[in-house]
DNA sequence: CGCGAGTTTGAGAGAAGTCAAAGTGTGTGG
DNA sequence: CCACACACTTTGACTTCTCTCAAACTCGCG
């Protein structure tokens, strides 16, 4: 399974096994066309960008080591960032239509990723049933995720919305093989309130709350989780 | 082209030559398994249910006449609209992964949709590559557009938004070959406002208010465009 | 003609944002 | 190894935008 991040939180590594993009990296049957799937590993520093909203060199990646968020192109201030990605994760996935991007994804901090050319996805789908199924359901989970975000942000208190983000990220790090108590996060406060469309302030005040209350203790990027079940509560509760 | 709407602002129907699912329906080459990709068509009533979240019976649909919502699982009161239908859209897509429903499709008015199996549209596929290069053009794009309006709705204030439903709608009109300046809604205010994020009250303030301004012409359902122009700089202005 | 859903308008309340400042941690260079 | 600088986080006071509650109004339809 994964290996774990070591003291300082440092991102761990996702075993090939339970990256998304698994199936074209290792088909079933030998490639036809003898290419290897992914094109080569892509090492990024703090703040670097992999790709930016309407890049014409199209690819899809898969996370292999590190976090990154996916961010929509913000009109100036206002930055919406669309989701953050973990090892295994797949992004880049909405430039299998027109070869274009259309957000943009940044390096929280040194990571690693795979490279996948759009068209080499393309050819191996064309080819192989199996992975152009695999890859209609990614891009139709996240467009089911998406949805589910774009609902919860129209429904959900400030508080909920931050509940909802704790569970959600506990959820995110049990899938692989972590504690879901007790973890690091790999982004900001600003990055969180961008992501839940709050600003820094309000998700400092309700995390303090949360503490006060003893459902949690923070210390800086530092989460543990005391009370699952209030936040499930919380989440709950009608606006 | 487009029949036009009649002057009751009766649902007009699409040529299928403009049809999101076109390639399906008629692709280059005779199907090899002589099958029909339509299965049937269906004829709603207003306020009648396509297809719910979680139904088990995947089926792809095309838009044939009239208009429906895409309604995302609301947790009691606060339902949102993912968005809203047009003849020649297609629907339903995101059933192509596991084969569940995200979300519910409900007629606003009379309609007829063209149903297509999801396991059809995937054999289809699996035997053109145009066809399935199509889907995953679709379902790439409908993920863009949910993204975007995520970070609309994060990113712009009440009015901003409205300006931005009444451009986007009057696009889409223009893009079926009717006037963008002078049209009916289909959907009622609180429709609108389960789309936008916002209370019935909040959007009836700001259209009176555009009406005030001169930007606009309202009177129920009947929209008329005056002055776009300020509606763009009213969208461009920092919130 | 009158009912009822849908829409508009008004007044007041509340949640989250803005502005401001203090506190904390982190990394760099001496 | 320590000291400083800078970025991030927390906390406080106040503002404002949108929601809530309430009532009048309009339109479509029986």
């Amino acid at each position: 399974m994964a290996k774990p991040a070591d003291a300082k939180g440092r991102p761990g590594q996702v075993a090939c096994s339970i990256c998304a993009m698994n199936p074209l990296c290792h088909p079933d049957a030998p490639d036809a066309a003898g290419l290897p799937c992914v094109e080569r590993r892509v090492r990024l520093a703090p703040g670097e960008v992999l790709f930016s909203a309407g890049d014409r060199q199209a690819n899809v990646y898969a996370v292999h080591a590190g976090f990154l968020k996916d961010v929509a192109p913000g009109h100036g201030a206002g930055v919406h960032i669309v989701r953050f990605l973990l090892p295994g994760d797949a992004v880049g996935l909405d430039s299998l239509g027109g070869g274009v991007h259309t957000t943009e994804a940044v390096a929280l901090g040194d990571c690693e990723v795979c490279e996948i050319p759009a068209w080499r996805a393309e050819i191996l789908a064309d080819s192989r049933k199996p992975v152009a199924a695999h890859l209609r359901g990614l891009l139709a989970r996240e467009l089911a995720e998406s949805r589910a975000h774009s609902a919860a942000l129209a429904t959900l208190s400030a508080p909920q919305r931050v509940a909802a983000f704790l569970l959600e990220t506990a959820g995110r790090w049990q899938e692989r093989g972590y504690s879901p108590r007790d973890f690091r996060l790999p982004m900001s406060r600003r990055e969180i309130a961008g992501h839940l469309s709050l600003t820094i302030e309000t998700v400092s005040r309700i995390l303090s709350d949360f503490r006060a209350r003893g459902w949690v203790r923070t210390a800086g990027r530092a989460v543990e989780i005391l009370d699952a079940e209030a936040l499930r509560r919380c989440l709950a509760t009608a606006p």
